[in-house]
DNA sequence: ATGGTGATGACCT
DNA sequence: GGTCATCACCATA
């Protein structure tokens, strides 16, 4: 976590529209520096959350409480929060005061994975394969790195070695508050065919997970 | 006291 | 393997 990577993740997630830096994700490794060693894994699906015209978002209408505060943030602002007793991550993207974000939902392991095996205590898929499994595999479960940076604390993000999706696919979001106006929007993307994206069915997964060769 | 940006296991195919 | 009802967790109010 060198002075550099924290300024090239604050540039990646700073000056571009939401939902293009949430499809720029996809194939980003997401490292955790954690108390039983580094655990890693390719980001296969994230969301884009719009702050406040976006009904789905906890910014919605310039919501501003304490609980929502780090998405009020620099860009590359952790956000983390609880939800049916797991934790789910999130990384603010646009400069302060612009409540956006992503929410990262699931990954491939790529480092690590005795460690998630352990922490999950299921092995496959199912080790990563959702947002709350994803920070249960890699050991998280408080609130500790809330409104923390990216890359200036143990969860980093790797940007010089990533793979590339064949195919990027969009959806609407998932369990998203549906009586708004956003809710259908396509800001869900994921790796076509990869099988740790969440709720993936087996027979619609592609050879080399979805990946360039 | 409340409710939500999930996950699980039972049951079916 | 796929579908669905049910679960209880914890941060916030």
């Amino acid at each position: 976590m060198t002075d550099n990577s924290i300024k090239a993740v604050k540039a990646f997630f700073d000056d571009r529209p939401t939902e293009v830096i949430a499809a720029d994700c996809l194939g980003r490794k997401l490292i955790y520096d954690g108390p039983k060693g580094t655990v890693a894994a390719y980001i296969v699906e994230a969301e884009a959350y719009l702050g406040e015209q976006d009904s789905t978002a906890h910014a919605y209408q310039g919501r501003r409480t304490s609980s929502v505060e780090p998405l009020y943030g620099q860009p590359g602002t952790v956000y983390i929060y609880s939800i049916h007793g797991r934790y789910l991550f999130d990384v603010v993207t646009q400069r302060k005061d612009v409540p956006q974000g992503i929410l990262i939902r699931a990954g491939e392991p790529c480092a690590g994975i005795e460690i998630m095996e352990q922490n999950r205590s299921k092995h496959g898929v199912n080790l990563t394969n959702g947002p709350g499994k994803l920070m249960e595999a890699f050991g998280i479960h408080d609130m500790k790195m809330n409104q923390l940076f990216v890359n200036a604390c143990p969860i980093r993000m790797d940007l010089d070695h990533r793979l590339i999706p064949s195919q990027v696919a969009t959806g609407a979001r998932i369990g998203v508050n549906q009586s708004g106006p956003s809710a259908q929007l396509p800001l869900r993307f994921y790796v076509a065919g990869n099988p740790y994206v969440s709720g993936m069915l087996k027979r619609n997964t592609l050879a080399n997970n979805g990946w360039q060769k």
